[in-house]
DNA sequence: TGACAATCATACAATTAGTACAATTCTGAG
DNA sequence: CTCAGAATTGTACTAATTGTATGATTGTCA
């Protein structure tokens, strides 16, 4: 049994704070300190789950709250990864920058396609209302 | 041996997008948008997956996909060709399934990074006015 | 003791990888 | 020229790895 280091955490098991916080949080730290770098993949609910001696779903719990909180992105059947997270102020000044650089990538992509304008915004309108329910992929 | 571009394909291993479903995509990109012309040969699985470092199931399930749409051709023994004429209604029906997935993707990202349903289609409202204006200075 | 949150157990679903196989093409000995 | 066998290509089925959903159990505290 090589106890690998895989993500080290120190739980207190006795503080009267949810083991689930516990895990979120110093992932958190671990993330805004800059010991976890974005795309690094975290452990896995099970693995991290067996080194702290915890059942998975407590991690799998924390995973969620963080994904939900856009610090890492879980994906079935893949992995847990850091998101690439840019600093406070230099984000609200990027924010309407990025979006405008997808706006003109989506559109871009679909003018070389040769769609119409009125084409374009209409597919917008009709995914935009449609998102929720059709979360699944688009397989068909 | 430098490894030619065979088909030039950008994954995004940490999208949240399945990988065959990214394939899948680009491929039809690529062949709605014309830069597959009919009867070219695409890369064996075994050569893309072996390109973009995945295993070679996860490329075949995405050519089996594309062969089901009727975008391509796959025979076992010889390789995977894009389909001569697309049928008509084939044809529209990638067209306007390619525009949806481009419009998910754009969709996707903005949700990633907490925008809301408002910011992203007045976003793009307003690149659609300003695109051919703004198209000479960001000529690629 | 009863309510509620935290944790756990179990079953499930999605994605990717492993292995064996079948169809086709290529190659070379005869 | 022919045909056996290797090489190449896609297919099918299965296993392994991952996160998800849901309900039961446990523990704490008013």
């Amino acid at each position: 049994m090589n106890d690998k280091p895989i993500l080290s955490l120190r739980l207190d098991f006795h503080s009267g704070l949810p083991i689930y916080i516990q895990i979120m949080n110093q992932i958190e730290q671990q993330v805004s300190g800059g010991v976890l770098k974005a795309d690094t993949q975290l452990p896995t609910v099970r693995a991290l789950a067996a080194e702290l001696r915890v059942n998975f779903n407590t991690v799998a719990r924390a995973y969620r709250l963080l994904d939900e909180a856009g610090v890492i992105s879980t994906q079935q059947g893949r992995g847990t990864y850091i998101i690439e997270k840019p600093p406070p102020e230099v984000e609200k000044k990027l924010r309407s920058q990025t979006l405008e650089a997808l706006a003109r990538q989506y559109i871009g992509e679909a003018k070389r396609l040769k769609f119409s304008d009125a084409e374009i915004s209409q597919m917008m309108k009709a995914q935009l209302k449609s998102w929720e329910e059709t979360q699944e992929t688009n397989l068909e």
